[in-house]
DNA sequence: GATTTTTTCAAGCAAGTGCTTTAATCATGT
DNA sequence: ACATGATTAAAGCACTTGCTTGAAAAAATC
C-alpha cells in the first residue's frame, strides 16, 4: 500500500519549512525528524548525510529558477533583439513568482528559503550549482550590455550584484520592514513588491556614474 | 602585572574575526576560547553567556555607526536646510568606513562582521538595538521626504530596505562577485565600492514608478 | 509462497554543545 | 604580610550533534 507521502518527500517538506524559518545552521537533523514524523536514521539512508540533503534543498528549486530566467532572457533576445534594461530584471526575478506558482509552498515560505539560499550558505553554493549561477550571471550581464551600452562590464556585474542585495533583502526580511515601522509599511501583494524591486533596480542600472539627478 | 589585553578583549576580538568568518551560528564557545587562548569559562564569567556575548559583539560597533549616522544628518538638516537624497545616503552609508578607521580591525573582516549583524540574527536583534535602529529609520526616512517630496512615506521605507539590501549584499558577499566572474570583476578601493552603491541607490531613490527612462 | 531487495526502526556511539562548580591564582588595599 | 575581592583554571554535567549499527518490517521479484 502507497502511503500518502513517500518518507523522502516528508522530509524536504520538513527541511524546507525548518531552514525557511530558523536558517540553514539552526536546524538539526532531529528537528527534520521529529517534525517530519520519520525516524533519524531515514535522512542518512535517504540522502547520505545533512550536507547532502540541504544541497537537495538549495537546488530543488534555485535549478528551476535559473533555467526560467534563461528561458525568459532567451525569449527577450531572440532575433538579434535587444531588449530594454527593465524587461531583462523582469527576467531576472520574476521567475522565483513563476515558479513558487507551480509549487505547493506558501509564497511567504518559498520566498524566505529563497532568500536563506542567497545569503546563508558558509559553505558556499554546492559544487553542482555554480555553473548554472554562473552562466546566468554571464547571459544577463551580456543582455543588460547590449541594453545600456554606456555602461561597462565591470559596472553592469557590481549593478546586478546591487540587485541581487535587494532581492535577497525583499525575500528574507520582507516582515523586518513591517515590525520596525509598527506596522506602516505593511505586507503588499508579492506582485507589487516586484514591481518596486524592479523600478529601484532598473533605476539603479542606469545611473550615470556621480549622478545627482 | 597587566598583561598585554585584558581577556575580555582578547574574547570580543577573536569573537569578531570567527563570526566575521563564519557567522554567528557556526562559532561555538570552545572555537572563541581556544582562538582567544582564554578558558572556557572565562565567557561565561565576563558576559554572563553566550548570547550577551553576541549581542555585545553586535553593539559594539553598530552603536557607533548608527550615532554618526545621526551626527552626520543632523549636519546636513541644521537650520532647516533640505539635504539631497544623494547627501542623505552619503550620511547612511560612510560612518561604516569612518568606524572601521576607528577600529584596529581590517576593513575587509570589518565589513563581514556589519553583514552578518544586518544579515544573520535568526533571533532579531538584540533588544537594546531596536530603539536605535527605528530612530535611524525614522529620522532618515523623514529626511529621504523631505529631499524626494514626490515619493510616499511608504515608498521611502521600501526603497530604504532595498538600500539596506544593496549594502548587506555587498558587505558579505563582496568575494562572492570575484569568484563568480573569474576575478573579472575585482576588489576595488573600499571608497569606490561606497560611491558605486550610492550611485545605484540614489536613482533607485529618484526612481518613478514604473519608470522606464 | 518463498526469496530477495528496499525501507524503517530503536538503540547507541563518539564528539561537541553551553554552562557550572570548586579550587587555585592574581592584584590590590590596609 | 595579610586579608579581600576579582579573575582564571581544570574538571565535569546534562544535553545535543551527525551518523552508524543490526535487526525487524514492507515491498518487490520470482
Amino acid at each position: 500500500m502507497m502511503e500518502r507521502k513517500t518518507t523522502k518527500a516528508l522530509i524536504l517538506d520538513a527541511t524546507e519549512r525548518l531552514v525557511a524559518e530558523h536558517g540553514f545552521e539552526s536546524v538539526s537533523l532531529r528537528d527534520i525528524t521529529n517534525d517530519a514524523k520519520v525516524n533519524v536514521a531515514a535522512v542518512n539512508y535517504h540522502f547520505g548525510s545533512k550536507e547532502k540533503l540541504f544541497e537537495a534543498i538549495q537546488c530543488r528549486y534555485i535549478d528551476p529558477v535559473n533555467e526560467e530566467r534563461l528561458r525568459m532572457l532567451e525569449v527577450l533576445t531572440e532575433e538579434g533583439r535587444v531588449a530594454t534594461v527593465r524587461e531583462i530584471l523582469e527576467a531576472f526575478m520574476r521567475p522565483l513568482l513563476t515558479v513558487v506558482k507551480g509549487s505547493e509552498m506558501s509564497e511567504k515560505l518559498f520566498f524566505k528559503l529563497m532568500g536563506r539560499c542567497v545569503m546563508d550558505p558558509q559553505g558556499g553554493l554546492p559544487e553542482d550549482m555554480v555553473p548554472g549561477m554562473k552562466r546566468v550571471a554571464e547571459s544577463f550581464t551580456e543582455a543588460l550590455l547590449a541594453a545600456a551600452p554606456s555602461l561597462t562590464t565591470e559596472l553592469v556585474l557590481w549593478r546586478l550584484h546591487f540587485t541581487f542585495g535587494v532581492m535577497a533583502q525583499t525575500l528574507l526580511h520582507g516582515e523586518l520592514l513591517y515590525s520596525l515601522t509598527d506596522g506602516a509599511c505593511g505586507d503588499p501583494d508579492a506582485e507589487d513588491q516586484f514591481q518596486e524591486m524592479i523600478d529601484f533596480s532598473e533605476a539603479g542600472f542606469l545611473a550615470e556614474k556621480g549622478a545627482q539627478k
